[in-house]
DNA sequence: TATGAATGAGACTTCATTCAT
DNA sequence: AATGAATGAAGTCTCATTCAT
């Protein structure tokens, strides 16, 4: 029997070089980190999977063996990076026996030091620009991350204000207030940062910051 | 043959705004003001002309009269917006002759009264998530708006340390503290603040962060 | 200014040829046309649109000015082509006022003559085989053709019964067994007699398949 | 990293089949079973191999140890099926003593529940619509199943002619009208009869065919 | 000046097919 | 014999841009 009409695809076999060289277990966590660099440098819409594919050292159509769509991955991303620092936080929090200025200091810098000195750092400037488009993941987001991480926040300097360190502030203000410097650090490094040339020594800018705030908050 | 054909253009002529004919020379303010709602609303690539084009009610082909391509289009909005607001600031500031605290203070409700408290707000935002795409508007906008402002607030700040007013902080670093928590705010409205249901009361966040802000580098 | 990082795509012009000819009022007539060429040529999903496109002398996005979707474009050319005949039978019934014998068989002419011996005899197979892809079109088709036509043959047999002209028969199991023989015909043409050299007087076919079946219902 | 991948293959193993295993030989056997359930059901081009693969309990791999590729499945699955059928039919006509009326209605009787009842029904619908794009599988079809069963039946036909039961009808002809309306039948079942809810008795319905039709050719 | 029909490059996504294990 | 991870060609759909009118 001839062959018949269709099927002008798949004719050729034609080998292009091994098929696959890692084991399979690897393979979402290689992906999810090839998908946060180049999420971070270009942005959700900008980058194309293609790019994200080669970067994992794989082909475009292994990314859905793992994930359902751009949107799943860019999902997968976040949860990856930000949820675990929070959590770990917790349970620093939980174990301080110190002052609620050493807590919020230790917070601060263990914040940022795992996400803020970190690609993750670029995660927030996203889910930023992202959040109109992803009403969802949006929600996500702020359930996982923002309202968890002001939580955390919210319990060390309620802690102070019950032990007499802080004065009765307005506890979510405060903790925005806390937070807004270490965001704006974070997002400055992946947009102006790039482009020009202005010294920001962010080790003395959180100093400084911290000093004003916890001085500010604290009882005289 | 009755046509089933996709409606959004071909059915109803749908009338587009006013029918008195503008005066030509508002097409561009009248295009960058739709164009700067729609970039800020979706962000720079999920905007489509046709959106712009319809909310300023004319078709897509017209913006190409006045703007060479989508790119000229967000410079442009960019640029028509903020720089004006720096500029009264520092208008102000000569003229000030209170103490610094107050100019200060005067600076910072200012911008947001002319700049948090419209559209222009969702700017900063769209020009932290695109600066990466477009390297020269971002030093643009860094050489006009940020460092501009800088400048204007460091002025601010010198005068109060030069009065004994001021603690003799580091200026850079202090005009990136003061100015992060209004670059929060404003972000937050074009972001989770469309998701989640969360009460923010701006007016209270600044109040507080002010009073921190001041009395943390005033000299005691 | 210099060029910003992005936009790879549409950089060069580089013009290719006049762009469109025809007024806009034909196109949808003319896509549906050339749609209804391929579809009945290659069934459904090997229909690419790009194939569409070409035959009916636009490129694919043109396509999508008219119709929203492919799915779209199928059920415009399903309305466009056997609703109508429908409509013209019912017309036809109406107005008929001779024997329910003779009604009979100027429906089943008639429909031979506008859908057997055009193009259009090539959708019902294509929603047989479609139906369980396509389950609201199925239905849309049920609705619109099926049991409208149903409806239409129904009312000429009933008359007939009413008249004494047939045996009490049941009416929708003869619809059924008019139609039969009539979509077989059609089916044949676009599926065995491309590959096969068979005699088949359909016109003859037809006559006798009429006349069994008249008879038979007819009244002794 | 806790993975947020698809879920489909690697969450669960999800057992496949019967574990006990199964010989060897049956394989290609289960095989064209399965693809014969999921051709029907979705048709050629919307059948997955991977559904396939799942349905017969083995892995999509291993499909090709037995078939060259989908086309060689789908050839497969109608070489197996309605063959045998007509091969029945054949030795109850040689065997058949009676009427050629009686003839008739066995060979009908014997098709519908043989091939009409079965999921084999689904078959010439397939048949039909992939005949354009298969058109040597057509050409074996049309031999080794329309030819043949059409032999069978002119065969029939016209002993009845021969011995006077029936008038000296166009045999090919008479054949095709006592076929349509099975087609019709089992066409219907695999495409509107799952969109709509019409009851159709079929039953019925083949009772009045075969009626028409056998006393529109007995001679009065 | 203004229009809007038309374009076409390019993105996401699917799935038949392969092959190291 | 069987697996299933990986591939990559191809298709649908989008939208910035053009240009005849």
């Amino acid at each position: 029997m001839s062959h018949a009409v269709i099927s002008k695809k798949h004719r050729k076999p034609e080998p292009r070089g091994p098929r696959w060289r890692r084991r399979k277990e690897a393979r979402p966590a290689e992906i999810v980190a090839a998908a946060l660099d180049v999420f971070v440098e270009r942005g959700y819409t900008r980058t194309k999977l293609d790019d994200v594919a080669r970067r994992a050292g794989v082909t475009k159509g292994t990314l859905y063996l793992y994930f359902q769509s751009k949107e799943a991955l860019f999902k997968a991303v976040v949860r990856e990076t930000l949820v675990q620092s929070i959590a770990r936080g917790e349970v620093l929090a939980e174990s301080h026996t110190g002052s609620a200025r050493d807590l919020c200091r230790t917070l601060v810098r263990e914040w940022w030091r795992q996400v803020g000195e970190t690609k993750a750092s670029g995660i927030p400037k996203l889910m930023m620009a992202e959040a109109v488009n992803f009403p969802d993941l949006a929600r996500f987001y702020y359930d996982e991350v923002v309202s968890r991480g002001h939580r955390l926040l919210s319990g060390a300097i309620e802690r102070g204000i019950a032990s007499g360190e802080f004065r009765p502030v307005d506890v979510p203000l405060a903790v925005r207030l806390l937070m807004a410097p270490l965001l704006h650090a974070m997002q400055w490094r992946y947009s102006f940062a790039l482009c020009v040339r202005e010294p920001f020594d962010v080790a003395r800018y959180l100093d400084l910051h911290f000093d004003l705030f916890i001085n500010g908050i604290a009882n005289a």
